[in-house]
DNA sequence: CGAGACTAACTATGCGCTTAGTCACTGAGA
DNA sequence: TCTCAGTGACTAAGCGCATAGTTAGTCTCG
């Protein structure tokens, strides 16, 4: 009985006996393999279908298997080879293809983000449609996109600190692109009148909110479909913005 | 010129020339040391009074210091070092106060989630205030919280895959009674005609998903004050169990 | 044959944790 | 009152292990 374990009990402040230290230095970081992270419907979405189609075949595969441990396991904690390991390749191999790990990151935080503001874009209402309009289609479908490539979502929005500061600067304009899209769209109506006076920035970073942290719990095989979300989600925007609090009914 | 600079060259497929590759292994993980934190605004918040009172003031001041530091690198790209140069000492010293890296992480996080429980049930209206009332004060009270709390808030959600299994599924029980005890409020105003007949899951999932997505974004020094937001998601709140949104003026 | 995709083995570094030691303080005993 | 032993808080140095990335080689295909 050395003095260090006499030291140990005395110092159990808090409530509970302490599990009894393990080996000199902890084992691997990451929980999942990537064949545990394989095989379970929770890290299941189409965030394969994100990468750029410039790559071939083997880097897509690895942004794939990257994803998922990343999402997972985080940034940090995931190892080259347990990214090669989800296509039965050597962790050397990934170097062929990419040439570090931040650089796997930084390509799916970029195409991510590039893509959900291309999505945006791409399915606006008309010009003509009215602002409310506007505003509903924006955030179904911006919600819509969340749930369905919510594990590359994840990665998106809590791996940022594993990028280089020059990758986060460039993630960081895309990401404020995004936010003056739904800000026009915001003020828009409050400018026509079709909104009611608003904080645009507060009802923005409201609806955004709703949207990115389905990235935290969302899974496709809950009871919610990705639509139905959006749909849901939509209303509560035109809520935030056609909706006087102090007369509501209570 | 060597055989790989010339793959290097050749394996350019993604748009712009990839930076040239350093030194043999990465540096430290963590982009922020314990003093840029101490000194950085984004970070201060309210945290520091979570720690269980029966800790000694070092012990509690470690724990403030890996917060700041788990919040902004994330657990595993943060050193016991870092932790440590904190409070100015060295990395041994924490070793006297926690068995484990892990079990600081585990304090952090059981502590935000007993508290942040522990708050909404000693702050909640009457038994005998109306169910909006009573939804309307446990949202904006969870909602204040986690704007005080915003550091601790961000670990408590996405550090969890530091946790061993064990410590994950204690910590996984508190949050589902905290989820009980939103679905018991708004159950309650459906099942005495308070509120209109939602899918109680669905709302009180986007109820908690506002509050919880404030350790994502929200900083003190920021437009809106805790008792803003809560009052602002209360409203919410508020409408998604009293509007039709089929009815919904658009 | 040459190039690209890959492997297996290796290197350099970082890091959680341990160990042997120091220092300061406290309380008990002479 | 003084001394000394014990204890707690801590340091500096070190250990064992893990991991990002490198290198020399193999294999396949056009």
């Amino acid at each position: 009985m050395d003095r260090r374990s006499i030291r140990l009990r005395h110092n159990c402040p808090i409530g509970g006996m302490w599990r009894r230290r393990e080996s000199r230095m902890a084992r691997r970081q990451a929980r999942f393999t990537a064949q545990d992270l394989a095989d379970d419907p929770r890290w299941r979405d189409h965030s394969a279908d994100l990468w750029n189609e410039s790559l071939g075949e083997m880097p897509r595969a690895l942004l794939t298997s990257a994803v998922r441990c990343f999402a997972a396991n985080g940034f940090h904690a995931t190892t080259t080879r347990d990214i090669c390991e989800g296509v039965n390749l050597t962790a050397g191999a990934l170097y062929v293809h990419f040439p570090s790990k931040e650089l796997v990151l930084f390509e799916i935080i970029r195409a991510g983000h590039q893509r959900v503001l291309a999505y945006i874009r791409e399915h606006s209402a008309p010009a003509t449609a009215s602002s409310a309009e506007q505003l509903r289609t924006i955030v179904s479908r911006y919600t819509e996109w969340h749930g369905r490539h919510h594990v590359a979502a994840r990665v998106c929005q809590y791996e940022l600190a594993g990028l280089t500061p020059e990758h986060y600067d460039e993630v960081l304009e895309i990401r404020h692109e995004t936010n003056r899209f739904f800000r026009r769209t915001v003020a828009r109506g409050v400018g026509d009148g079709s909104f009611k006076q608003v904080d645009v920035k507060r009802v923005t970073r409201a609806m955004l909110s709703l949207s990115i942290d389905l990235g935290r719990w969302y899974r496709l095989e809950g009871s919610d479909s990705p639509e139905r979300l959006g749909e849901f989600y939509a209303d509560l925007a035109l809520a935030m913005v056609t909706h006087d609090a102090s007369a509501d009914g209570v």
